[in-house]
DNA sequence: AGGAAAAATAACCCTATGGTAAGAACGCTA
DNA sequence: TAGCGTTCTTACCATAGGGTTATTTTTCCT
């Protein structure tokens, strides 16, 4: 959902980042000093599985792009159970963005499903690269855009589909995001318990 | 969720256009070019109740700014329930996103729920607007940002809250919008079915 | 390989919501 | 103000999915 870059000849500690710069490069042409700017505020990281990056209730200075392994976004309710937001994997974002842009606390957490490396970058440092190099504007305009119709396909699904087709269409569409998360955080990404997609897979491999 | 405007000395009939000037210029400065050309691709439309402004399964030519009344958007699924993704009033945007940005053909309805006034938008039209006058990518990026944080917290909503609870939020965040619609559309833009919310009100209402 | 921890399944009963159908209330319009 | 169509409510039973707890399977660690 963001946006980003660096230099063509990286330290080998930040090889990674040539991901997100042909990720970018395919989409606006880049110059040197936008290439910089990006490389001076990355910051590549190496997590492990259960780390937490954003604390529900603190204030939230980074978004995060994933270059390997996969994170979730979720909410926890006053009854502790938790709910899935947002599930992300190589060349994603994930952040708080209801904080973020509201200029609030984090109301979400967000957490290494595996092992994983990102790319961290500071929200404000990021955000000024759009009066810097306002070729970014166009860019992240059409990532925005893009995002919203997933958003707005997830709602429609939600309200129209059962359990196991919502399921059947998580697999369709998220195989690569299955094979690294528990079946439980795909049912509170689905909206319904451990259990219930239990249940489901069951029946699923009756037929 | 998209942008515009009109000149300062607007004829009679598009009066109501300034609701979308000053909209704008509340958020970026406007040139009288892109005022020019606001106006030139704009067009005032009184509408009934129950008209169709999109259709579903054709293209969408056309993104609308309301001026007056309520509209909603709304998918058609296999047994012909009805899911309402959105309800638009006064100086909301309203169209098929999905389609627009997919350039894919419709798969929402735009339908007008009362005696409604829009200014109507060619969607390529408005999308020159941003190669023409780059001032809009900045404001309608933050539109989309908006957007998103609004949609994020749709789901976790969806996702976290009973149906009388989200029954709740809806009246207390959308009670403009609640006056215009029937009952049997706030439940498909909630997710159940109109007797489960007439039960509902019974119950909040005993208390 | 062996044991602990994590994840998935199963079985129980319970509750919220759905489907259907009927009737009541409301609101136009003649 | 009568009458008709629309919207809302009620009541019935049906069902998907939830809560709890136990058990099995898988994964991970050393």
């Amino acid at each position: 959902m963001c946006i980003f870059n660096v230099r063509a000849n990286l330290p080998t500690t930040v090889k990674s980042l040539k991901e997100l710069i042909s990720n970018i490069k395919n989409n606006i042409p880049l110059s040197l000093k936008a290439e910089d700017y990006l490389f001076s505020i990355s910051k590549e990281k190496t997590i492990s599985k259960g780390d937490v990056l954003i604390h529900q209730g603190q204030t939230v200075k980074k978004t995060f792009f994933v270059t390997d392994g996969c994170l979730r976004s979720f909410c926890t309710d006053n009854n502790d159970k938790e709910h899935t937001l947002q599930f992300a994997i190589k060349n994603w974002w994930i952040s708080d963005f209801i904080a973020i842009y509201n200029n609030e606390l984090a109301t979400l957490t967000v957490e290494s499903i595996t092992k994983s490396k990102v790319i961290e970058f500071n929200v404000k440092e990021l955000d000024e690269i759009y009066s810097q190099f306002p070729e970014f504007e166009s860019f992240q305009r059409k990532n925005l855009e893009r995002h919203v119709v997933s958003l707005h396909k997830r709602i429609l699904n939600q309200l129209q589909l059962t359990a196991p087709e919502r399921y059947d269409l998580f697999i369709e569409q998220y195989r690569d995001i299955e094979q690294f998360t528990p079946n439980y955080n795909i049912a509170s990404y689905l909206g319904i318990t451990q259990q219930s997609l239990s249940r489901i897979r069951v029946e699923k491999a009756k037929k």
